[in-house]
DNA sequence: CTGTTAGCGCTTTCAA
DNA sequence: TTGAAAGCGCTAACAG
C-alpha cells in the first residue's frame, strides 16, 4: 500500500507541504490559482491518493459510521443499513460494518474496534435482551458504549437502550413503538376475527419480541378478548418453522378458525410454510400475521398482515440524520388474515 | 474523540512508550511480566483504547476490506456482504461498505475513497456493463483500480472483469459460470416443456445478464429447440413486473404454454406478481424460471425453478479466502415450472 | 499568500 | 530486556 504522498507531490510542484495540503484538501484558505493548477497536475502525475488514515489522525475525525448489526443477510438488517448508508453518504462518511453472532460480547468486541477506529458515531441495530445469560455480556457492552460516549462518540440504538447504559451523552436511542403497534394489530385483527388468538414469540427476554407480545395481549384485551397463548421459539424463520409444525395437528384437529400472530414477517412465513405441507392453509384454516413489513416478503402468497415499519428511515434516524421524521409504523391487513367468503371455500 | 493515548498509559506505567507498545499490542518481543502486568494494569485504570488509525499509518497496513455493492438491501448483494464479512472476520479485518447506484463512476468513487483509506483490498460486486453511457465511467474506475493494485492492493470482482482493466497483479476474477448454468436450466427446461420459450432479460450491455440470455439460447439451441425471443427491461423486481404486465395479454390469447426464463430471481417474482391479477396463473397458464436462488423467496408459492448460485462463497472468494472452493451452481427446478397433472387442471 | 514547524498516536530500528 | 528517537502522511498554528 505504498502511494505517492503530500510531500512528493510538494516537491514535484515545487511549493511546500502546506500549499500542496491547502489545493488538494478542502482548506478554508486558497492558493493562487497558477500555483495551484501546478499543485493539482503533480498529484495527477504521480496518482496521488490523499491517506485518509494521516488525515484522520491529524485532525482526529475518522468519517466513520459504524453499523453492528446480527446479521447482514437478514433483510431486516439489511433494510436498516440501507439507510445508515444513506445517512453516512449525505454526511460524507463510509460505513464500517461488523456482523455479530447476536450476542452482547460480541458486540462488545465490535464497540471497541469501532472505536479503536475512532469512529465518528456507532449504530447498534440488533435487538436487546435481559437475559440472565447476556448480563455479564450486557455490562461489559454497556462499559464499552459508556467509555466511546464519554470520548465524544455518538452511538444510535435501534429499539432499546442498551441495558445498562448511562444515559451518557452522545447516546441516541431510536424509539420504535414496538408495543403500540402490536395492540394496534390486535385491535383490528379482533374486529375481524371471532376465534381465539395465539403468539408465537422469540424467547423471553428479547425486549422487541416482548414489546410485541405485550402490546398484542394489550390490544387484545382492550378488545374485551381473552389473553392468547403464547408459544416461545427461535425469532427467526426456522423458529417459526418449528413452532408451525407443532401447530398443525392442533389446528386440524379444532373446529375453530385460529389466529396467529408471529412476532416477525421472517417467522411469520416460517410458520406459513410449516402449515402448509400439512393441508393447513391460510388462511382457510387458520390466518397469521407478522410484523415488520420486509420488502422481499411482500410478494409473497397469501398476502402476509404485517405491521410496517419504515426500517430505512430507522437506519437513517440512528445514523444521526436531522431530517427525518420520528419512527411510526403502520398496520397493514392483507390476505392471510381476511374471513374467507363462503364462495371462495 | 479523544481517549488516552499510548504514552500515558506509558507514563502512568512508569516504562517507555515502546515497552507500552510491545506489553498491549502484540509483537513478537515479551517483556517481563512483572513490568507487563503494571502496564496492562495502567491501560486498564486510563480505559486505553489503541487507535487503529495510528497504527494502520505506522505500519501501512490498515485491516480493513473495502466492499462496494449496488444496494445492501438487495439480497442478492447482501448474501454476498455477508460471505465477505465472514472471511473478513476470519482475517481480523473489518469490512468497509459502500453502496453505489450502479454507475460505474459512482463506484470508481468508492474505490478512490477505499484506497485512501489504505484499504488492504477491495471487493467489487455490481454487475459489469459494456453499455455505451457507461463507457467513460468504466474506463476510469479501469483506471482507479489499477493504480490501487499497482499500490500493492488487492481487488476481488466478482463475476466478470471490470471492463479495461488490465490484469495487473493483486487483480482476482471470481468466475461465475452464469452461461453455463443457464445452458443447463435451458436444457433441463426443454426435457419437460415443449411450447415456446421467452427470456425476460436486462438491458443489453449488462454482462451478467447477456451471459445468461446467451447461455439460456445455446442449452436451447442444444435441445434442438428455436431460440427464445427476448424482452429487455430492467434488471429488478420493477423490470420483471413491468414485462409480466405486458405480456399478460398475449399469454391469455394464446393456447400455447410459454414457458418464462427471467435472468434472475426477483425479475421472475415481479412477473408471478404482474401475471397473477390477470389471472394468468404459474404454472398453469405459463411457467416461470428465474436465476440465483435467493434465499428470502425460498417460500414463496409456486416454489420458483432457478440456479442455485452459492452467494456467500462469491463473497468469501472475492474477500481472498483461500479456503473457499471455486464457484459452482446448481440448476433447481420447482413447482413453478412443473407441467400440471391433468387432474390438478 | 506561502512556507516552517510542531504535532496526531503508534511502530520499529538502533543503542544502551 | 528496555529506552530513545526517527518516522508513517497529513493538518494547523505560526511566522515570514
Amino acid at each position: 500500500m505504498a502511494a505517492s504522498t503530500l510531500s512528493e507531490v510538494a516537491r514535484l510542484a515545487g511549493v511546500s507541504l502546506a500549499t500542496a495540503s491547502r489545493v488538494l484538501n478542502g482548506s478554508s484558505r486558497k492558493p493562487a490559482e497558477d500555483i495551484a493548477e501546478r499543485v493539482r497536475e503533480a498529484a495527477d502525475k504521480l496518482g496521488y491518493v490523499p491517506n485518509a488514515q494521516a488525515q484522520a489522525l491529524a485532525k482526529s475525525s475518522s468519517g466513520l459510521i459504524g453499523l453492528v448489526v446480527h446479521d447482514i443477510a437478514d433483510p431486516y438488517f439489511s433494510a436498516i443499513a440501507r439507510g445508515v448508508q444513506e445517512a453516512a453518504r449525505q454526511q460524507n462518511r463510509m460505513v464500517l460494518l461488523a456482523s455479530t453472532t447476536g450476542t452482547p460480547a460480541d458486540e462488545k468486541e465490535a464497540v471497541a474496534a469501532f472505536a479503536a477506529r475512532r469512529a465518528d458515531s456507532i449504530v447498534i441495530a440488533g435487538s436487546r435482551s435481559v437475559r440472565e445469560e447476556d448480563k455479564q455480556g450486557n455490562a461489559e457492552l454497556a462499559a464499552e458504549l459508556d467509555r466511546y460516549c464519554r470520548n465524544g462518540g455518538h452511538v444510535g440504538v435501534v429499539g432499546h437502550p442498551v441495558v445498562g447504559a448511562t444515559a451518557a451523552e452522545g447516546y441516541h436511542v431510536v424509539e420504535v413503538p414496538n408495543e403500540e403497534l402490536a395492540a394496534g394489530l390486535a385491535e383490528q385483527l379482533a374486529a375481524s376475527h371471532n376465534g381465539a388468538f395465539l403468539i408465537i414469540a422469540g424467547p423471553e427476554g428479547l425486549y422487541t419480541s416482548d414489546d410485541r407480545v405485550r402490546g398484542f395481549q394489550r390490544g387484545l384485551a382492550d378488545a374485551g378478548r381473552p389473553a392468547a397463548e403464547v408459544i416461545r421459539t427461535g425469532f427467526n424463520r426456522a423458529g417459526g418453522f418449528e413452532a408451525g409444525k407443532a401447530l398443525a395437528e392442533r389446528i386440524k384437529g379444532s373446529s375453530d378458525r385460529l389466529c396467529i400472530f408471529a412476532v416477525n414477517d421472517v417467522m411469520a412465513i416460517g410458520v406459513t410454510a410449516a402449515l402448509r405441507p400439512e393441508g393447513v392453509w391460510i388462511p382457510r384454516d387458520a390466518t397469521v400475521a407478522g410484523f415488520d413489513d420486509i420488502e422481499t416478503l411482500r410478494d409473497f402468497r397469501p398476502a402476509l398482515s404485517t405491521v410496517h415499519l419504515p426500517l430505512e428511515d430507522i437506519g437513517r434516524l440512528a445514523a444521526g440524520d436531522p431530517d427525518t421524521a420520528p419512527i411510526s409504523g403502520t398496520v397493514k391487513l392483507r390476505r392471510s388474515t381476511e374471513t374467507p367468503v363462503e364462495s371462495q371455500l
